[in-house]
DNA sequence: TATGAATGAGGATTCATTCAT
DNA sequence: TATGAATGAATCCTCATTCAT
């Protein structure tokens, strides 16, 4: 518990006023989401888990929707928060020269935080096709923020002739589909395995690298 | 519809006795599932949809989850059948010298085929977290059955000397990582975008044969 | 409960399928609203008052409003029926020779309506104020035909010199409320008494028409 | 709002010591109260109108009818009290030769009263019927006090050879009838009319008195 | 076989009321 | 005195499931 609460203190920062109770509802939440799906939760299952009144959760968030919104929200800004700070560019032609290296930091950094919030990961996931504002929020973070930095990234390092000369959008699908491939099978497919992650992640780099590097 | 009925007709030709109002109902559930999801789609409006009465619905499948098992239980069959096959290996040995064949002949048969039934695929990916029987026959079928095949299929390659010498697990990993990245990103995440499926497949292809060359 | 039943019917005819169940409901509607107002009365009391369960009225009415509404609104068309029917003037010019008769008969046939069915009537002017579906049915009916019609009879016997020359909507006003002022006297406010009807009633129309008299 | 608070201070007098945030809570409960029925009126509601905490209205009122009864239970001492000041007869024999006269001082009076007071005389009227305590008050008050008085009066009149010689409760309510029906006409069911209250009192009047003049 | 009325447990939500601050 | 978070019973309503026809 006090492993999920300082997560959850991370996430939802921004808000510092989270009472105790506020606190137990969404851990509670986050646990009921993730594993039985947000429509199969009840409120009084969140309620008795968190230890408080069913009508307690009512009086924090109006609906079961709104619940579910503020804790996944936050989680989609966090998640992509660092692909929107400016003068991303400055930053890479200063710090990566490679794009392997780029890519190592990345996957470092995101993978991390994808595994240590897997939960809130998972109900995202779920939840994104069906509940049309996340739906929108992702297309908008996603498509009209992170993919332009991404496209930028990419075409930097294709000027530097380190990446095939492909449309960016389908070298960003391909890297992403390989990194998130392995965060799936590593948390949700296959979560019994006892995963070497620094080999892992070093042959998917190795992997992206080699699919991706210049027609010889 | 008739198209739809077609697919019903080939997933569930096994059991050749389906009523008209049994097709109607799979129909209406498959179309509200993939839709809302299993949890949010009421009985009720699989019948208004389906047009029949409510209690039919429960006179074919005992319960709702057994309408769902009914529904994807044989997808997953279905899905999974090619790589079933018995003399696996010898097949591949007449018919695909090269493990790039092999691919494409797979990836153009099995994406066909997911393609045309996407809203079946939305359903089994949205609910095998969720159900434990789900999880269970997948596990058994994947892990257990296709694994196997795949395992001997990546090692009589590798031993020709056609793929890197990795555990073949990661191997598939990065090539189905790879295959449904580009299934998903297809259909789900940007479905109103006019895809050119034979490059992208190509694309594909040369991403995942290059991440898997033998190191040079 | 036999007699209930036989103003049910009565009042519902128009759609003669109602279920047992149905009449069931509506009785127990109608007593507890008019016995602790609409918004007191919970659909879990009337169920049980009804011997049905909860769901069943919700089978039959989608809301608790849409029960008022079924309830309330024949009642109001009933109510009005006789005045909105076509050639008012010929079957008056026919029939009542003189204003006072006229009165008597509407009196008498209206009287006996209303304190047959007191409940609703209750009910009905409880829930106007609150009801925009009601106050606007009320409006419409009462505002657009009744009162032409009233209008027009009011006018009919002015020609004659049988009622005094005001504006008919006061000479109306005047009129009802002597009238609604006795049944409410009556049923609402000393239903204990034991009320001469016969005299009460004529006595209310020599009242009225000595009020009403052309002034000498 | 001044004008409101004028009134309340008005019908609350009797308890000086009306805080500023009780007054607020009157003012708040009223307009709803009126509005939406007492039942359907929520106290969270009531503390936002009034701009207090919900936890304020308990303090001051113990329960939500408490709050109703402290409400109306004023409303109806003053609405009556003038009738129930002693040497009521002697005041009349002064003052009134005629029973016109009185009628029109009487309905001058508490029509004013009453107009200036539309929101909580519709809470009295709407809520008698289904509180207890109200209809207990109220029968006390009017059957007990009122009643007297006005027999008295009535009979003193008729004693004169003003007006009819009828018993005293038919006459006092066809008298009462016609003075509500005015009352309730010009406010609750059309309001919007733009009533001529001089020439409508008059009128009302004049009908009265020619309804209850003594036969010829 | 098919129906759809009936069920009643369970769902989300509201609400009057309490109580520690 | 005033607050407002917390409560949990009660509310309206939904839903999977049953069963007589």
């Amino acid at each position: 518990m006090s492993d999920q609460e300082k997560l959850i203190e991370q996430l939802f920062d921004s808000e510092d006023d989270l009472t105790e109770k506020q606190k137990k509802i969404i851990i509670a939440a986050i646990e009921s989401f993730a594993e039985k799906g947000y429509a199969s939760t009840s409120t009084s299952e969140i309620a008795k888990k968190a230890g408080v009144a069913e009508g307690t959760i009512f009086r924090h968030y109006k609906t079961k929707k709104d619940l579910l919104l503020f804790i996944v929200a936050p989680m989609m800004a966090k998640l992509l928060a660092p692909f929107v700070i400016k003068d991303l560019n400055k930053v890479l032609n200063q710090k990566y020269d490679r794009f392997e290296d780029f890519l190592r930091a990345m996957i470092e950094n995101r993978l991390k935080f994808l595994n240590n919030n897997m939960d809130l990961f998972k109900i995202l996931i779920q939840e994104i096709p069906f509940q049309p504002e996340l739906k929108e929020q992702f297309k908008e973070h996603i498509v009209l923020k992170v993919y332009d930095r991404f496209k930028q990234i990419v075409e930097h390092y294709q000027e530097k002739g380190q990446i095939i000369d492909l449309p960016p959008t389908r070298v960003i699908r391909m890297a992403a589909s390989s990194i998130f491939g392995y965060l799936i099978a590593r948390n949700l497919i296959f979560p019994e395995v006892d995963w070497d992650d620094e080999t892992e992640i070093e042959e998917t780099i190795r992997f992206i690298m080699h699919g991706l590097s210049p027609k010889r």
